[in-house]
DNA sequence: TATTGTTATACTCTATAACTATA
DNA sequence: TATAGTTATAGAGTATAACAATA
């Protein structure tokens, strides 16, 4: 529990680094938009999943999951094969290609990064990783029909969204 | 400079917060979405200016803050006069109901991060607002033609578009 | 009846380009 | 010729709702 004008700063400062992001985004491929880099990436680390589970790590709805691995399987960077489990799923998996454009978007990202935060050391960035995932981590899902009509009703609401485990 | 890994998370961090950007623009009155909440911020914090200053700060293209302050002066939040030293150039002003908006803001935005971040001390938020606007800083904006093809390029430009006060 | 995934539609934000009016 | 601002167009990302197939 923080003083106001922190958390004022605080929505200015993500209000702002949406021109991080968009710089992020100029030097990625212009066949893999900043959803498929996501995708892939979620893939590479965490290996092949359901698109469930995709949508929950993407933190995004399931209709649009659905779009980025429809883009990305379209390129050959994926594949989708049924689950044997459960009919209604399709499992999804890298593709050699798929690896290939992954190690492409980690060595554009490594070179923006390191001529950008080249005063930055290891540990600062480590630092900064930690919170902004602790941020997302506090921050939850925070989605559902909050709507906040009046914001005293926010004390109450989905937290159960974030029990996915 | 950094292990390459720690700059492949930062992405993937970068990319995440999305979500949280998302749940903070749930909670924002509809006739006041995300883009013209930064106007309006931004007015407040720094006072009356140029539309193309207001672009700077933003770190959107001209074109861009030019709806976004049509959108927000449709509504009566803010004023556009002529700038007496420059008549191409408009000055941009928060009117009465502009202060009221911007109120309402602050205790939507407030009472958003005291629930969600309650476990987070003064200290620990306002570590974070340094590190993002570090990261803002050292990115610079990025923009125009660089690509990265020879990063060296990358070193000249507005830094001038930070020095508000 | 609930869930997985797909598709259609709509909205926000953004950039580029073309245009005007000044400088 | 260059700059400030506007507008039109296009593209990426997202959410909601309707739907099909399966649980």
């Amino acid at each position: 529990m923080a003083a106001q004008s922190l958390y004022e700063e605080l929505a200015r400062q993500l209000s702002a680094i949406g021109a991080v992001k968009r710089g992020l985004a100029r030097i990625l491929p212009p066949e893999c938009p900043g959803g498929s880099a996501a995708v892939l990436t979620l893939l590479e680390r965490y290996g092949e999943m359901r698109i469930s589970r995709l949508a929950e790590l993407l933190a995004v709805d399931l209709s649009v999951t659905s779009r980025h691995v429809a883009h990305v399987a379209e390129r050959g960077w994926i594949e989708r094969s049924a689950d044997p489990a459960d009919k209604r799923s399709r499992i999804v998996r890298l593709t050699p290609a798929g690896q290939s454009m992954i190690d492409d978007l980690g060595l554009r990202t490594t070179e923006m990064f390191a001529y950008t935060l080249k005063d930055w050391s290891d540990d600062e960035v480590g630092q900064l990783n930690t919170m902004l995932a602790r941020l997302r981590d506090s921050f939850g899902d925070c989605r559902g029909p909050v709507r906040t009509p009046e914001p005293r009703a926010l004390r109450t609401p989905a937290a159960e969204a974030r029990t996915p485990a």
